[in-house]
RNA sequence: GGGCGAUUAGCUCAGCGGUAGAGCGCUUCGUUCACAUCGAAGAUGCCGGCGGUUCGAAUCCGUCAUCGCCCACCA
């Protein structure tokens, strides 16, 4: 027995079911793939192939996948496999990311959940064990999906961010960078985040708008002195001259009055000229210990906003920050890790004595006021939204918040509008004879305080109508009246911008703290030309420009993170010693090095032989690790240090420093690996807009500074996937659609079809389950093809020549084929993957299915023409299955071997090399030809409600010789498809017969038994009318000598063509309806 | 406040200088031996408004309107 007879008789299988058994396939096929190693970087390459490599962007450990990880890897398992059957060198790099502050948030959730002991309660390295744990559970089951959808990437080759060897060159990375001056670390106000107690990056913080307060505060000028206060209008006139002994300032976080060191008002604003460089008290905090601020200028401050003034807290402000620099304005932090006001250091009255001597001037260290403490005793410890609501009661009550009468006394109060997170206090506020203010919950409490405050006089709350404007003396009584007014402090209801924590979702406090910063702008110069340059591009263009916006206007990236679960940062500190061997007190050496060992050396070589460096012994668990603990140092008898421990720095990296260097640290930088010889740069990253920020252009920095070289040379920015309705998916609002559910209901093939013919470059895609349901429809169609096919015994011929083919429908359908294959090329390339999926579908169902199947039928039962349709119905679903393999590899590779033995796995067959050199321009032209006559006949049957089954006579009038051939190869088609029962010749059309013309070729049905006289007229008149338009459109298009001259020729020949057979068309029916006329 | 995008059939969207398209939905007909997860036939569009460029505009340029998104320090 032959191979080939061995091959043939396998091929003697079951009839194929009437649906493709999606769930038992893929799991079938996925297992096939696996056991084959099919994905094995570089299977299937040829020798010498050009590379193509692309990197899985890492899912994040912190659960599943979702609908925008199935899409964009539907699209980049289509690209991988693509090549892949092309016979490239194929890396699809596999990978998971350990997302810290998103992971660790995760697992402190479901430590509570379980009711297990809190992070803090655990110590972190058990905490981290426990991440660890999860870990291994999430990525086996993101993993897992990745296999449900069909990914291809080379799992053996998994890499997880937190592994040892990428750890390494993460740490390796941040020492390069260090020791290039590229990182550095300082006390800057930074994004904290008070629920995860770290600091965050500017990115990660969603500025969000909600509804919000002003309110307007008086600061009283030191020792009451006064000015003239002057507002003019925009010629100049003034509108308002009045004596002032304060200044107003507007402020939407009263809370954080108590760290002001300034009020800044603009140097062109007249009005407050008088006062600059006086000082201003703040209205808050016990009478004795006021603190003093000086009236500064400052451009910031913008004139015509609020006041005009701002204060300036230099510690929570990132604009105040910026003018307390410019000014050398003390910044006094005033809130701990959870945004609490501080509870340490010495009492509220000896801090602001401190602060007093620094406002006249005292030099002191930033440490030493980092040390001060300027809440007032009774505020210590409370949340900020509490303070918030204490102050505005303080200010309010000490009469210096800026009031407005009630217009009608007799309202309801007015609340205070001091605002906590879910609660408001229903405060009012009443004013009393010497326009000293109650606040209180009703107007008898504050009508009890003001007769206290003033006990020889008769205080009352008017009566509705009872109090006239100005006029406190009762008429017809002896005594005076007074009367308590109601009054309210000027409080803006405005929406305010809020920054809140991506993650966390609380309010973000800026906070001057300790960080790490990388130079992000140094880095970004060469990321900015190399896309200007065209070395990486970026697809499509528009996110170009904001990639360019974005890296010209970058801030130095924070990339510390007071988290546990990340890469540490590899820095040491030990003390400072001075020449003579002593530790000089407070100050702190670092030395960064790649892992214990290095530090160690690199401390001990610093000090020398005469002070031993040691690791300390200390918990690492010590959950407070706001300030890094000093190092304990032995010394000898004169005080000179002999030992020293060497602390590392407790603080980890920022998850995207990490996946920063995703490219070099999966391809074993920094060794020089093969594989980074082989596959870097990469050759295409498909992402998310919403990451390119995050992860893209980071990747681009970091990779040109440590490899000089882009880490790719496509970027493939795709949209997002939302719901029917436009919705983002999210969790909360329960629109989420899982991939794993759809691929249950439907199939991966369906899934991943729906994705990628979604995939308009630029848009986002609303996925509804009718679209997935369509494309399940189409697997159904191109299984029943097969099974066709197999029923007729058509198997594929590793001989088969498309060349070869004579008969007109096959030599048809070869050029088809061969269409598809330029057009989906042209498309992938151009990664317009719904172009490519959209020629798929056409092909497969308007082509094959609709027409090539049909066509087949009757050839099939013609001896001489069946086994060359055979052959030739086994190459187009031979090469069909081929094409659609990257976009529904289960289906595919399932068919593959359905009725056929292969020698390989349809995921390592060739792709096709022809293009439309198969083209046969008179098959196609025939071929288009019959098409069109048994559409017209299928279209009148249908008008003319012939019944569908009943075969009727075709009566030919006229036709070219062309077309008398043409229809004379293909009468049993057209007999067959168009339910013809005999073919008929006459010079005229017989009474009751309707006309139709196709191609200029004439025919009529006869049926006068149905056709209906008045119908039929009115169907000739309007397609008379049609035509009649098109063509008039046409003749004056054609006698425009404008046009004639300046369109290009083969435009104007293809009109003049077109009017022509319009002509024709129109002759033929006109006469029809001539004759009708005639009855 | 800046930037980007969208506005095309009932719905979701392609097309982006030369005859208005697809899928879904809708209507009518159909148990013909691949497929009812199907077939055949059909209806539906001032391609957001107004200007301009061009022989020719859904397509290019202005402008307005509406809706999204991103960035941004107005206290």
């Amino acid at each position: 027995m032959t191979c080939a007879a061995l091959l043939l008789s396998g091929s003697a299988a079951m009839p194929m079911e009437k649906t493709f058994d999606a769930p038992a396939e893929e799991a079938r096929i996925a297992d096939l793939w696996d056991a084959a190693g099919s994905f094995a970087m570089g299977a299937n390459a040829r020798p010498g192939a050009e590379a193509f490599s692309i990197l899985l962007p890492p899912p994040n450990v912190t659960g599943s996948l979702h609908m925008g990880h199935a899409f964009n890897h539907t699209l980049m398992d289509v690209l991988t496999r693509w090549h892949r059957m092309r016979g490239h060198d194929v890396l699809w790099q596999p990978g998971l990311d350990h997302a810290g502050i998103a992971t660790q948030m995760v697992v402190e959730r479901e430590l509570a959940k379980a009711g297990e002991p809190a992070r803090r309660d655990l110590g972190r390295a058990a905490f981290i064990d426990k991440v660890w744990e999860w870990k291994a559970q999430s990525g086996g089951t993101i993993l897992a999906q990745c296999r449900r959808l069909g990914d291809s990437f080379d799992l053996s080759r998994n890499r997880f961010t937190m592994d040892d060897g990428f750890a390494d060159a993460v740490l390796r990375a941040f020492v390069e960078f260090y020791e290039k001056g590229l990182i550095f670390r300082g006390k800057r106000l930074v994004n904290w985040d008070p629920h995860f107690e770290t600091a965050i990056s500017d990115l990660e913080v969603e500025n969000i708008e909600v509804p919000g307060h002003m309110w307007h505060f008086r600061y009283p000028l030191e020792n009451g002195e006064t000015y003239e206060y002057i507002e003019r209008d925009a010629d100049g006139a003034v509108t308002l001259r009045e004596t002032r002994d304060y200044i107003a300032i507007a402020t939407t976080r009263p809370e954080t009055m108590l760290g002001d060191g300034a009020v800044a008002v603009h140097p062109s604003d007249e009005r407050y000229a008088p006062i600059v460089g006086k000082l201003c008290e703040i209205p808050v905090g016990p009478n004795e210990h006021r603190r003093l601020i000086p009236i500064i200028v400052d451009e910031y401050p913008d004139p015509t906003f609020g006041s005009g003034a701002v204060k300036i807290t230099g510690a929570h402000d990132f604009n105040d920050y910026g003018v307390a620099e410019r000014n050398g304005i003390p910044k006094y932090r005033l809130m701990d890790t959870k945004a609490r006001l501080r509870d340490d250091g010495a009492p509220y009255a000896e801090a602001a004595a401190r602060a007093r001597e620094i406002a006249a001037g005292a030099v002191f260290t930033d440490a030493e006021i980092d040390t001060l403490n300027l809440v007032p005793d009774e505020l210590r410890g409370l949340g900020r939204y509490e303070a918030r609501d204490r102050i505005v009661k303080q200010v309010t009550a000490g009469g210096l918040a800026v009031m407005t009468l009630a217009d009608d006394p007799n309202t309801r109060p007015p609340s205070i509008a001091v605002e906590g997170r879910n609660k408001r206090k229903e405060l009012g506020v009443w004013i009393g004879p010497d326009g000293e203010t109650y606040v209180c919950e009703s107007s008898d409490e504050a009508l009890a305080e003001a007769r206290l405050r003033h006990p020889t006089k008769d205080i009352r709350l008017p009566l509705f109508g009872e109090m006239e404007d100005g006029v406190f003396y009762e008429p017809g009584s002896d005594s005076m009246i007074w009367w308590l007014r109601l009054g309210y402090p000027l409080v803006e209801s405005k929406p305010i911008t809020q920054p809140f924590g991506d993650r966390s979702k609380v309010v973000i406090e800026p906070m001057l703290t300790d960080q790490w910063f990388l130079d992000a702008e140094t880095l970004a110069k060469p990321a900015l030309a190399a896309v200007r340059e065209g070395r990486t591009r970026i697809l499509p263009e528009q996110h170009e420009k904001v990639y360019y916006h974005w890296l010209e206007n970058i801030e130095p990236w924070c990339i510390s993170r007071q988290l546990w679960w990340g890469h540490q940062i590899p820095v040491w500190y030990g003390p400072e010693i001075d020449k003579d061997g002593f530790a000089i007190p407070g100050a702190v050496r670092a030395f960064c090095a790649a892992s214990e060992k290095e530090a160690l050396a690199k401390a001990q070589e610093h000090y020398g032989s005469t002070i031993e460096v040691v690791l300390p012994n200390r918990d690492e668990n010590n959950p407070l690790r706001e300030y890094l603990p000093p190092s304990e140092m032995g010394h000898d008898k004169q005080g000179r240090v002999t030992t020293t421990t060497l602390d590392r720095d407790p603080d980890v990296l920022d998850t995207w420093f990490s996946s920063g260097i995703w490219p070099l640290g999966t391809l074993g930088w920094p060794e020089d690996t093969d594989e980074l010889k082989r596959f870097y740069p990469t050759s295409t990253l498909v992402t998310g807009f919403d990451i390119l920020f995050f992860w893209v252009a980071r990747m681009m920095m970091m990779q040109l500074e440590l490899k000089g070289e882009v880490p790719f040379r496509d970027v493939y920015v795709h949209a997002l996937v939302r719901d029917e309705k436009g919705k983002k998916m999210s969790k909360s609002l329960g629109n989420v659609l899982d991939p794993i559910d759809l691929i249950d209901e439907y199939g991966a093939d369906a899934v991943r079809f729906t994705l990628a013919s979604m995939a308009a470059m630029g848009r986002d895609l609303k996925l509804s389950k009718d679209r997935i349901a369509g494309y399940r429809n189409f697997g159904t169609k191109l299984w029943n093809a097969a099974r066709f096919a197999e029923m007729n015994d058509c198997r594929p011929d590793p001989a088969f020549d498309p060349r070869s083919v004579t008969l007109t429908a096959n030599r048809w359908i070869v050029g088809e084929t061969g269409r598809l294959r330029e057009t989906l090329d042209a498309a992938l390339d151009a990664y317009r993957f719904n172009d490519a999926a959209g020629a798929l579908y056409a092909h497969v169902w308007g082509k094959v299915c609709d027409w090539y199947v049909e066509l087949a039928k009757p050839l099939f039962q013609d001896e001489a023409s069946a086994p060359e349709t055979r052959a030739t119905m086994a190459w187009v679903l031979d090469q069909c299955l081929r094409m659609l393999h990257p976009f529904m590899p289960f289906i595919t590779e399932t068919l593959w071997a359905q009725g056929a033995s292969r020698a390989g796995l349809l995921v390592h067959a060739d792709w096709p090399g022809y293009g439309a050199d198969l083209v046969d321009g008179a098959a196609d032209a025939e071929m288009g030809w019959v098409i069109g006559l048994i559409e017209e006949i299928r279209s009148l049957r249908a008008q003319m409600h012939v019944p569908a089954g009943a075969k009727i006579p075709l009566i030919e009038l006229g036709m070219s010789a062309d077309q008398a051939e043409a229809l004379e190869r293909n009468r049993t088609l057209v007999a067959r498809l168009a339910r013809i029962e005999r073919f008929e010749t006459a010079a005229e059309a017989p009474k009751g017969s309707v006309t139709l013309s196709v191609g200029g070729a004439a025919f009529c049905l006869p049926l006068a038994e149905v056709i209906d006289i008045a119908s039929e007229r009115a169907r000739l008149g309007k397609a008379l009318e049609k035509l009649g338009k098109e063509a008039k459109g046409l003749d004056a298009k054609l006698s425009n000598a404008a046009f004639i001259a300046k369109a290009p020729e083969e435009v104007v020949d293809e009109n003049r063509a077109r009017l022509e057979a319009l002509e024709e068309e129109t002759a033929i029916l006109a006469a029809a309806l001539a004759r009708l006329a005639q009855l």
